[in-house]
DNA sequence: GCTTGACCCTGCCGCGGCGTCAACGTCTCT
DNA sequence: AGAGACGTTGACGCCGCGGCAGGGTCAAGC
């Protein structure tokens, strides 16, 4: 038989057939005085075997193994061990589609991108209580506050994740929570522009450290290491006046705490 | 923040944060005056984005894509998509470890490497009935028709698999059949060095006939092209005598058949 | 001033299981 | 004698990085 034939009879391609002779699977045929490969029947038995192990699964250099040590002892190893490798595949699986159906059955995405159901339910909280229905001004602290939450929530660990998830249920609970957060939003957006020692700063920051969850204080908990450069680039990511308020809430919710 | 904290801060390697450089998918950072990345929390939000949708399964170029398209709405879509290709997997998945659980539940694994639980309960049925208990002498050629009925199970489209196992299953459903099949092994393996035109060919050729079910002949609908080349393969892989033999068999049961 | 060690830089190879050219020789049919 | 279907070797592409080579930069300690 020569190649096509061989490929044919097994049901795959000729470049499979000699990929097998490189890797040393299949052993090489006899040559025609052309240079064709030249197959027997063995051939054909051994190329069936093979296709049967890597539709198992196995990986092209465990069937190669399988087959240089004759028996079927190893075998049943490598399987066990090949089950349990799949085994870890279907439930990764499963969890990431169970992600995604829950996502997808929760509707709108946020623009932040896919964030978890939880955290999706009270940004949900956060914006049907908007105040007004529809076409409420997007403020852009709120998206900044969304995206810092989803970044949090991504980065921390998982019983880190808990206590984050839980704190802001507590800070959320009551719809004059929420209305207090959406004031303190506003009161920041108002600080865009301003200098640094502007007198609406004090305000803003009362306003803000009454919304900040007293268990998340401090922050370094949340996120362990890189705690100065991350900081740092925090604050250099708002305008001056809301950095500066956003530090004075700190330190008063810092102090309400002890 | 330098490259290191950022990696740190969403919990990839910086060699990961390089890698969306390259792909785009991140937007390289300023550069401080010895020429180290200089990222903002902008990257580090963004960047924990794109972990959230690469943990979701998505492929980088996909994640690309969503980026680039700015809203939520082009990002169902490719969930969609994603969950129905991570069906599919899973599905595929649940597949091989059934199989693998059969094989394994079956205990022993036979030397043509791991064949279907049905083919498998096949091959036991001769074994047992083989005789002698544990010692028996082994016959070459019971094990070239085991392998060659793997062959044929392995390469056969799934309609032709059906008919052949019925077959299979129908000529031996018997003790007596089995008997017959064991004998017809014995007589072929005397003709292992035997001259093609030996007496005993006729004979052998009688007993191959009556195991061989109506059903499958003529063997151009199991193994539909290649056939020539095969069937020439096949006789090949036989002493001369063997191969009359199975020859004057074929012709015999064809005849039957009509 | 010199070393040490922890960072940073660019750039290229490797993995798995082949698909897919490329550039060429060989057979068969008409 | 040309077309088309085979065969040959060889190399690159895919995906998501890991790992290494071969450097530069910076702070701290001697």
């Amino acid at each position: 038989m020569r190649i096509g034939e061989l490929a044919d009879a097994v049901g795959v391609t000729t470049r499979t057939v000699r990929h097998y002779h490189h890797l040393g699977l299949l052993p090489e045929p006899e040559r025609l005085p052309n240079g064709y490969r030249s197959y027997t029947l063995r051939h054909v038995v051994v190329l069936a075997r093979i296709r049967r192990l890597t539709e198992l699964g196995l990986g092209l250099a465990e069937v190669r193994d399988v087959l240089a040590d004759e028996a079927g002892k190893d075998l049943a190893e490598v399987l066990e061990e090949l089950d349990a490798d799949l085994a870890r595949q279907e439930d990764a699986i499963r969890e990431r589609r169970a992600r995604l159906r829950t996502l997808l059955d929760a509707g709108e995405l946020p623009d932040e991108g896919p964030v978890s159901p939880e955290l999706g339910a009270l940004f949900a909280d956060l914006e049907h209580a908007s105040g007004s229905a529809a076409g409420a001004p997007a403020s852009p602290m709120a998206a900044r506050d969304r995206e810092m939450l989803a970044l949090l929530e991504t980065t921390a660990a998982p019983q880190d994740r808990e206590r984050l998830l839980g704190a802001l249920r507590g800070a959320l609970d009551s719809p004059e929570a929420v209305a207090r957060a959406h004031r303190a939003y506003a009161l920041l957006d108002d600080l865009a522009d301003a200098d640094s020692g502007d007198p609406r700063v004090a305000e803003a920051a009362r306003a803000l450290a009454d919304c900040l969850p007293v268990e998340l204080l401090p922050a370094d908990e949340v996120v362990p290491d890189s705690h100065d450069s991350f900081l740092r680039a925090f604050y250099a990511d708002f305008a001056p006046a809301q950095a500066e308020a956003i530090r004075q809430a700190m330190r008063i919710a810092g102090r309400g705490r002890r």
